[in-house]
DNA sequence: CCGGCGATTGACTCGTCAGTCAACGACCGC
DNA sequence: GCGGTCGTTGACTGACGAGTCAATCGCCGG
């Protein structure tokens, strides 16, 4: 029967499937490679994939909604929190580059195949993908009534820019385009936030 | 003979496959649509497309080429000009953006299948689309030399943020995830410019 | 008119994979 | 140790689409 430890076991299969593919998708990219590649990597017999997973779809589907909900429910959690908005911004940063720096491999794969990839897998993610900004935008939003934040910008137009500005920065460091490190990690967090709410303009 | 006029018809075939290939692109994807869909929507045979191009990367690679190299272009310019810097970035934000209320579906293409897909079509490309980011970090480099711009924020990292924002503010007006039209793009050129060297913080 | 050359056509080839499925194996309860 | 269930295997199929190529067209110079 379908006992505890049968259920572990597939569990445990099933995490074995996704680590490979996270593996495979950011080393070839999801386009470019082939479910036996997965199955290789996992140590597992090609059909074996499809045991677990309806479609080579299904498997990036799974590794995009676990993460991108961890995200969501980050953002709703923070600005449900009594903090000064720099702190809450600073708050949603650290968590996306601290998860870059925990999976960088997972990351590049989230990004480059279904955030950036809005035409192919983005399109069946918009709606989870645009909860992110909205949680965004209300927190800008909050920020703006407590007169923390200029109300001349609007706050879908803030998000926008300040997620941008991670993403893109996420992104050179995914592609070697700018150094990434420990260090780098830590600057960045208040570099972005520094830029997006104190400005480029000398004082 | 490779008269004149011959030449003339063959470059107006040529961008009647491209502009074909722009629509199908924009409508349904690179990877998505077939080399039979460029040539029905362009009202030509199938190989003819092969007479033109040496493959349907080969015409990817054509319209991103040539728009982006105008981008380049613009931004080495405008460095050169005696401008404030605020001014600069306008304008090449201004360039951006009007580049998308000329021709949205060029744009959608090269942002959604080459600058936002570094793995499959940006690889081949990063050179080129990192001399735009070394572009705009030595435009800040001279602000903060002239002691226009704060210094503790990198230009590598300004130049990341500030392409971000407005990359992501385009892909927000691709999805329909903000409205788009004449008033929101000129408000749009101002907002990023404004954010990035202004900031969002209430003064 | 004719010969020739480049433009144009579209049926065909050929490789590639996603997904299927019939068979095998390991474990468990009886 | 027997039968059954579920995990596991990997060869196979069927679809699909990029790129080829031999045949045709139409223009132009002689």
């Amino acid at each position: 029967m379908a006992t505890a430890k049968n259920g572990a076991a597939a569990a445990e299969r099933r995490r074995q499937i996704l680590d490979a593919a996270v593996r495979v998708f950011a080393r070839q990219g999801f386009h470019t490679c082939r479910v036996s590649d997965i199955a290789d990597e996992a140590g597992v017999a090609y059909g074996l994939v499809y045991h677990y997973f309806r479609s080579k779809d299904a498997v990036l589907d799974t590794l995009f909604r676990d993460r991108w909900s961890l995200m969501t429910a980050l953002i709703e959690d923070v600005d449900r929190q009594d903090l000064p908005v720099r702190d809450k911004l600073h708050a949603i940063t650290s968590f996306i580059i601290d998860s870059y720096r925990h999976d960088p491999e997972l990351m590049k794969v989230i990004i480059v195949e279904v955030t950036r990839a809005a035409n192919s897998f983005g399109q069946t993610h918009l709606t989870e993908i645009r909860k992110a900004y909205d949680g965004i935008a209300t927190i800008v939003e909050h920020g703006q009534a407590a007169g923390e934040l200029r109300t001349d910008i609007t706050s879908q137009f803030a998000a926008m820019a300040f997620y941008g500005a991670i993403e893109q920065v996420l992104t050179s460091w995914i592609f070697d385009l700018l150094p990434f490190g420990e260090v780098e990690a830590e600057q960045a967090k208040t570099l972005i936030v520094e830029t997006i709410c104190g400005g480029l303009d000398a004082k």
